[in-house]
DNA sequence: GAAAAATGTCAAGTATGCTTTCCATAATTT
DNA sequence: AAATTATGGAAAGCATACTTGACATTTTTC
């Protein structure tokens, strides 16, 4: 599964710092999404998703067989 | 977080075991998502909007501080 | 280019998702 | 009502998500 979360970060200007605390979790937790060591859990992505303002989908992209 | 499995399962006319099967995951963790035990991890979210035909936001219905 | 700020990443620990195995209860069929 | 099928749910084990803490590297600022 791919994200955008690097993207949608920057494009709001903010560091990584900034959007864990947003989302009530740590730096790096942010900072291993970003950079694909691992899946967020689904309570995360809503997190997230609610915090940019949109969908899972739009956010999170869905690879067939991607772990 | 609520969802919609266990309707949208019995809508189709399937027993867990089957969609268990098409989904590629034990009986008992769809007994344990549609019984609420715990949420679905991202993935397994993805895979079951897939089979649905529809959105996870149409499936899993977020709630603010659930766990 | 030195200092400061931001990011990368590892390690160890806790929590949660998912598995298999097993048994109990509920619902359906005959 | 007896037998079969479907669901509920517990226990133990493994995998993954997330934490804190620490330190290295990169990027930005002065």
């Amino acid at each position: 599964m791919k994200n955008r979360l690097e993207e949608l970060r920057k494009e709001r200007g903010i560091k990584q710092e900034t959007l864990a605390a947003e989302l009530e979790v740590s730096r790096q937790t942010i900072g291993s999404l970003e950079n694909g060591r691992y899946n967020p859990s689904i309570l995360l992505a809503f997190k997230i998703a609610k915090y940019f303002g949109m969908s899972i989908e739009e956010i999170f992209i869905y690879e067939e067989d991607t772990k």
